[in-house]
DNA sequence: CACGCTATTTGAACGGTGTTAAGATTGGCC
DNA sequence: GGCCAATCTTAACACCGTTCAAATAGCGTG
C-alpha cells in the first residue's frame, strides 16, 4: 500500500521522540508540555511511546542522559585545545557554564533528573575529575565543579544575567582561576564523597 | 447549626494551604503532589483555593517566596553570631548550604520559580552583598553566591553526597575562603550584573 | 511466494489533574 | 436584623499519564 507520510511503523520512533520532547523543553520550559503532545507532534498516537519508553519520566531519564553526555562531550572537546592545565579546566568551566546559558530549560532538565538509568558517557564530571588530578587536587574537584555548577545553575534559572553576553566567559575563568588559586594552598584532607556518578563504576 | 469540627469558613485558608503544600513538597519531591490533594488535606474542596491563589503556580510562588525569606532570615542571624567579615561570609554560606541539604526538595522548590510576585526580604542575596560590601568586593557577590549556590544544589539534587554529615560545615568554610582568597587579588573591573532581585529595588 | 511470528501502532477507556462557573453559606457592617 | 461581600461547595470541562485489546506492518522461515 501506497503510504508515503505516514507510515504505520514509524522509522526510529524511540530518537523521534526525544528531539520532540528535548524542542518542547527548549520552547515551553521543562514541565510545559506533555507525553501526547510530543506523540502528536511526531505524528504518532499517544500510547505509541510506551513501546519505548516505560513512562513519561523514562522518557524524561532518557533525555537527561543524552543531554548530559552531549555536555560532556562539549566539555571534553573544549579542553582538548588547550596544553596546560589551568587553561583546560577554564575552558571546561567556560564550556559548561555556557550551555546553560544558551540553552537554559535543557540543561535544567539535564540536571533535574534524580538517578540516570545508565553510566553516562563522558560526564562533565568525570571530565573535570581528570583534570584536577593533574594538579593533585583530585580529592576537590567537588569544590570547582560546585563554584562552575553554581554560576551555571544562577544564568540557567534567570537568577544572574550579564548585561554584556562576553561576560560569561570572563567570569567563569575568573571563578574557575580563584577556587583553583585559593585551593592551592591546602592539602587535603578532603572528604569522601558520593555521587550519582561515581557510585556506578 | 452546631459544626465543631470543620467550620464552613476556614481560619486562614492561605497559610494552611501554604503549609500543606510545603509538606507535601517535602514529602513527595517539588511536583509530586496536586492542588487537589492540598486542598484535602486541609479539608476544603479543590476549588477553595482559587480564592486565595490564582492558580496551582501561584500557590508553589507564593510558597516559593516564603521559603526565601526564611532561608534569608536563618543566613542573616547565622552571620550575626560572628564579628569579622570572613566568619560572618563563612557562616552565610554554612546556612545557606545546610539548608539545601536539610530540606532538599523545599530548596530546590524555592529556587526553581522563576519570578517572585514580590520583593523577598531578607533574600540570602542582599545579605551575602552587604558583606562583602564591607570588603570592597561588591562587584563579586555573583561570584561567591554562584559558589555557595553551587554547592547547595549538587548537594539538593543529590548529585553529591558526603559520607561524613560533618562535613557540610567544613567544606562551605573551605570553599567560601578559597573563593575569597581568589578574589583578593583581583581588583575587577566586574561586570554589571542583574538577577530577579537586584531588578526591583 | 505465502505463512506466521513479533514488534509496532492504534483506539478506546480509566482515574486523576488544573480550572471555571453558578449557587450555597457565612461573618461583618450599616 | 438584614444586606453584602467574602468564602466555600458542587458540578462540570478539557486535558493528562497510563493501560489494554485489537489492528497493522515488517521479517525470517517453510
Amino acid at each position: 500500500m501506497l503510504r508515503l507520510a505516514v507510515p504505520y511503523h514509524h522509522g526510529d520512533l524511540r530518537v523521534a521522540l526525544l528531539d520532540a520532547a528535548e524542542e518542547l523543553v527548549r520552547s515551553r520550559g521543562v514541565d510545559g508540555w506533555s507525553l501526547r503532545e510530543a506523540s502528536a507532534q511526531v505524528g504518532v498516537s499517544p500510547s505509541a511511546a510506551y513501546h519505548h519508553f516505560a513512562s513519561r519520566d523514562a522518557l524524561v531519564r532518557a533525555l537527561s542522559h543524552r543531554i548530559l553526555s552531549r555536555i560532556g562531550t562539549a566539555v571534553r572537546d573544549a579542553s582538548a585545545a588547550f596544553d596546560d592545565p589551568g587553561s583546560r579546566i577554564v575552558a571546561i568551566g567556560q564550556t559548561y557554564v555556557r550551555f546553560a546559558l544558551d540553552d537554559p530549560a535543557v540543561w535544567r532538565l539535564a540536571f533535574g533528573v534524580d538517578d540516570p538509568e545508565a553510566p553516562i558517557s563522558p560526564h562533565p564530571h568525570d571530565i573535570l575529575a581528570a583534570e584536577l588530578d593533574r594538579l593533585d587536587l583530585g580529592g576537590a574537584v567537588f569544590l570547582l565543579w560546585a563554584a562552575m555548577h553554581g554560576l551555571a545553575a544562577l544564568l540557567a534559572d534567570g537568577l544572574l544575567r550579564f548585561d554584556d553576553p562576553a561576560a560569561v566567559d570572563v567570569e567563569a575563568d575568573r571563578l574557575v582561576r580563584a577556587v583553583l588559586s585559593g585551593l592551592a594552598g591546602q592539602p587535603g584532607p578532603w572528604p569522601t564523597v558520593r555521587s550519582a556518578y561515581t557510585d556506578r563504576q
